[in-house]
Order: C-alpha cells, then sequence, then structure tokens
DNA sequence: AGAAAATAGTTTGATATCAAACTAAAATGG
DNA sequence: CCATTTTAGTTTGATATCAAACTATTTTCT
C-alpha cells in the first residue's frame, strides 16, 4: 500500500485529538471538570513524585514553563495541588499534591483501563507490541 | 510486553508534535514562516478543490468554523488565499488560492517527501502496512 | 567582596483552539 | 406573504501553548 505522508502523521493527529476527547469526556462522568490532559500530565507526574519543581513538572510533561506557570495554577485553584517556595533557595517553588489530588489516583487508573480497553479492542498482543515497536522507531527517527 | 495507555497515547502525542514541529521548521527553511499544520491542511484542501466554503474547509481539516475563520483570515493576510462572498447565498463565503498560494504545491510536495523519508527510515513496507493498518483499527475503536 | 553570569519562575504578547452567542441571509411552513 | 426556523460565518470570551522579556535569587568568577 502507497500512502500519503499526511495521512499516517494525520491519522496520528486524529487518534490524539479522539484519545484527548475520550480522556476528558471520562473526566467528566467522574466529576473532574476543566482538567485538560496536560494538567492529567502533571497529577500522574506527581503521583510518581509527590513533590516536583516546576522545571521539573515542565521536564517531565515536555511543556514550556511558561505553559506550567498558568496549567499548576489552575490546579491550585482547583484544589488538586500547592505551591509552596523553596525555603534555602528561593528561586524554586515546589509542587505537591493535595488529599483532594491525591483521591484522584483511583479515577485516573480508572480511566486509563478504560481508554486502553476502547482503544485495544479487538488488537492482539502481537499487534500491540508491533505498533509500540514502530512507533518508537518513528519516534527516534524525528 | 506490558504498558501503560498512557505510554501509547502519550507516544502518539510526542510523535504528533514532533512531526509538527518538522513540518514548520521545514516550511521556515522553505521561507515560509507564520504557517503552522492548520493552516497547511487548509491549502492542502484546496490544492484538491480549489474553491471550497467555509464549511467544506471545517469539515475537510477538522476544526470549528471560528477557528476556520481566524485561519483563513491569516492566510488572506499573507496573500496565500482570497475569500469571496457567494453572490447568490451571500451567507456563503469562498476560499481560493491565489498564484501565491498554488506556488506552494511543490514546496508542500518536497517538505511531505521529507517528512515520509524522515519517519519512515529503517521502516520496512511490511512495517508501514502493519502501522497504518492499526491504527485504522485504533481510530475506528475510539 | 562584589560584579557578572546563570537560573527559576512569572509576566507579556501572540496565536490556535473551542463553545456560545451573535448577525445576516435563506429556507420552510402556515 | 409573512413569521419562524435553519444555516453560514463572525465575534466574543476563555484557555493552552510558546517565545521573549522580565524580576529576583543563586552561583560563579575575578
Amino acid at each position: 500500500m502507497r500512502m500519503n505522508t499526511n495521512d499516517v502523521v494525520s491519522l496520528i493527529s486524529k487518534i490524539r485529538e479522539k484519545a484527548n476527547r475520550f480522556i476528558v469526556s471520562e473526566m467528566t462522568k467522574y466529576g473532574v471538570e476543566g482538567i485538560v490532559t496536560s494538567h492529567g500530565d502533571i497529577i500522574n507526574a506527581l503521583f510518581k513524585n509527590p513533590r516536583l519543581t516546576m522545571a521539573e513538572i515542565a521536564g517531565k510533561i515536555g511543556r514550556d514553563k511558561s505553559t506550567v506557570t498558568t496549567l499548576v495554577d489552575k490546579l491550585v485553584r482547583f484544589g488538586y495541588v500547592t505551591k509552596e517556595r523553596d525555603t534555602v533557595d528561593t528561586r524554586v517553588v515546589y509542587v505537591t499534591l493535595t488529599s483532594k489530588g491525591s483521591e484522584l489516583k483511583p479515577i485516573f487508573n480508572a480511566i486509563s483501563r478504560e481508554v486502553l480497553n476502547t482503544l485495544y479492542f479487538d488488537i492482539s498482543e502481537n499487534e500491540k507490541e508491533e505498533l509500540v515497536r514502530i512507533l518508537n522507531k518513528i519516534h527516534k527517527n524525528l
């Protein structure tokens, strides 16, 4: 099969948008509103490391530090995280999960499973492995 | 291999962002600046149909009509397209390529080849077909 | 010790994106 | 024929995104 570049890139774009909409929609079902996937990336990063600097978050989620400022401030407003300035190096700001933020963990896990089940419906283990292997090659190529 | 949902979705997101950056960067190399991939989608649509309504463009590129208004206005400012109101149904606005817009065709084709060559480096025809087949399944699932 | 450079994070400005509301025109139905 | 509904596109407001510039602090170098 011979196909246009744009087909694959376009296909990947469409899948990504559909997946993002799916995730946002599932969040809403669990009563978690106003959160988009970038917020989710931050919270997931904090599940793994309960206390991160703004710079660490930016690095982990692949967003500009100015973007992270805006995203984190929104999560603060929603009560999911707190910001605190380091007392030793007052340039540094730490972000930590609140108890409300921690409560999102089972919800995020459930949504992950739902996305996984939907996305991988009728796709064999072989195909999954093949997909990830090829996508990793492509990721490396770009 | 057992992996997290977010890994695949995240991988797809990263590839899409890298591909978009690659394309924007290539555009700049050809002296085409200020154009992002959504503008490119509009121009590609016009390569196939030299005259489209705003609504048709929105449908073809999968963007909201208000977004298309903003994107098309920018392409007008840059001299790549013109807008003209239908004389029969004055609600309707047609978008057409200018000669300057048409000149982008060989550039877009060249960039497509470059993206293709880079993205598919060291990936066999078999792998390409497998990738597209599985991605289409996923797209359908979501 | 103090100046210069580097760093952390915020602010500013621009842009793409969407949803909702709006304006204006066309279509529909009574 | 006219009122109502529908449609096309624009405008408004909000938000995520980035780059550049900025402020404040720390580190480095002389």
